[in-house]
DNA sequence: TATGAATGAGTCTTCATTCAT
DNA sequence: CATGAATGAAGACTCATTCAT
């Protein structure tokens, strides 16, 4: 479909050059279709920017709540989703490249942040509880998702830097770095 | 200075409404200088950027040197240069928001990453000392400076996105977290 | 039938929107109709226009003719022809817009205007008639037209603008101030 | 001075073309000036139609203005203004086309229009005084406007479609079919 | 006939940069 | 050094028209 091309021409090109160094008439030649037909399948780019997004979020989600699901601790739920989010993106930089850049702009409506927000609220969910019954020690909510996250991210941008220098050692090395901050005792 | 009013509102002026929505006639406008003037103290939009990038990595490296200087102890050390940061970043608010938009970005040259990484070299060593004498966990180093970096900017982002939420506490909780998570034992 | 719905809906929009501000597309939708099928019972825009003209003209003429026939004496005729025009404008507004908009337009082609003109050429003759036997003083036919025209013209934009300022008696009193101009004596 | 030939440039196309017939880099290139330098002196296509609409309406005034003064009765009044008028858009067709396509559009604002006014508000005042001295037959002002303008511009136009038509002779024949409606008796 | 996705030339506008004063 | 008018390439978006189904 025009459409899909169209929304993958746009996360390559955006990705690789940057919103603003990526013009419509690229991101239509790249897709094989008339700068026109996109505008028959989105209002403006920013609509096609804020699809990508949600798109990208409501895939994220589910691969990681897969791993949520299959944990029956809270200590291997925590290594499930680092891993989860993790190989979510090793495994799609460009969605990744386009998330970071793309996240913490004005581009992104109010309404796409809220709907895509549901998409991984059980994370939160998961840190709450967790807050809750002591197993993680006493810190703001949102605080502690941004250390999280950052963790975890932290490990992304070295696999993608450098595709070799993270393993399986690393990566679990990571995930017990991170896990022995927030866990009590 | 001319050439400093131009830095100041760049800085300004790109901080609130992004690189790409700053044309160099409302840098100018802003800066109670000509358009023209601005080419006589800089090569191009670029090289401000590529400046302003410079200059707040350097500044930022000297207040986060003198916390390592001061520090008698590896952990008063870890906690001083995490506090510095933190500090920098918040009380700089724009200069936060015109590094987070730009480092990544292919409008900061590697050339000036490279003079910039020499401001703030001084961490790493830091680290690479404490990784050495097993003050650390074995993390690779820049993992380790990712990681670290990460938690101070949650930290950051919590206090610019709402002002009142970090007080002492929490930033000493903050640091208390990061800490365990690197320290050996 | 579709091509009918087709010039109500372009008649309607155009006369709210203007010739420019309305495309095919929203035509289209306004008829209920795909925009291919516009093109299927007209040849291009222009057509639509084109068509839409002549029909105004002519339904114009008939309601025109009928006032003219129904008279005795050329003042009579004079005033239901004045009359008529008003009419047939005050009561289709939509259609008094599109024709001052398009009328004076190389949109409308040389070829519609002459075919439209046929429909009201008994007013031309009705004036040439007159001027020859002495009812009316000596004018060029077409100066005669335009002025007459004009006038009414002036009655129509006032009810148009402010419904309530034209009733019976501005109505009569305009069609004298018209008489007495052209009346000879 | 770029700005004029903007103006003039704007002024020829348009009046000949059509607005919508008429590109920026079309009314940039007929005035030897760069596209970008229209934008250095108008906000936008709108604002040279606005500024243009005014600078007519104001040199119609002026030219009128002259007119009404040098007059010593209501009825030499009437007929300089009458001339006057005529003269002005016969000299300057262009101006005329240009007055009459843009005028009931949504493109002149009601701002303008209201400084506009300004500049002929004297004609009003003149027929409202001989309206309440009873030189005048008892009319709605703004009806007579129109009906008074309606009657210029029918010589106009006959003039501007064949130069030769109009001399002193039909001129004259013109005033004085236009008086004789208004006056009282 | 009817449909509506697809086309791409053309429109307005922006903005980094230049250069005469 | 300072000024700001001028430049024109480039961008987002529109829309009359075509054509495969």
């Amino acid at each position: 479909m025009k459409k899909n091309a169209i929304l993958n021409s746009a996360l390559e090109l955006i990705s690789e050059r940057g919103v603003h160094n990526t013009p419509m008439s690229k991101v239509a030649k790249n897709a094989n279709v008339a700068v026109g037909t996109i505008y028959h399948h989105f209002e403006n780019k920013n609509e096609i920017l804020n699809e990508l997004y949600l798109q990208i979020k409501k895939e994220f989600g589910e691969c990681t709540r897969k791993a949520l699901d299959k944990s029956e601790t809270p200590k291997e739920a925590f290594a499930e989703i680092f891993k989860a989010v993790y190989s979510y993106y090793a495994n799609n930089p460009l969605k990744f490249n386009f998330t970071e850049q793309v996240a913490h702009t004005p581009i992104i409506t109010d309404q796409t942040k809220v709907k895509a927000q549901q998409y991984y609220r059980f994370i939160g969910e998961y840190i709450q509880e967790n807050l809750d019954n002591g197993t993680f020690r006493s810190l703001p909510l949102d605080l502690f998702g941004q250390l999280y996250y950052g963790n975890v991210k932290a490990l992304i941008q070295m696999k993608l830097s450098d595709n070799n220098r993270v393993d399986e050692t690393v990566l679990e090395e990571a995930i017990h770095t991170s896990w022995i901050s927030f866990v009590n005792r």
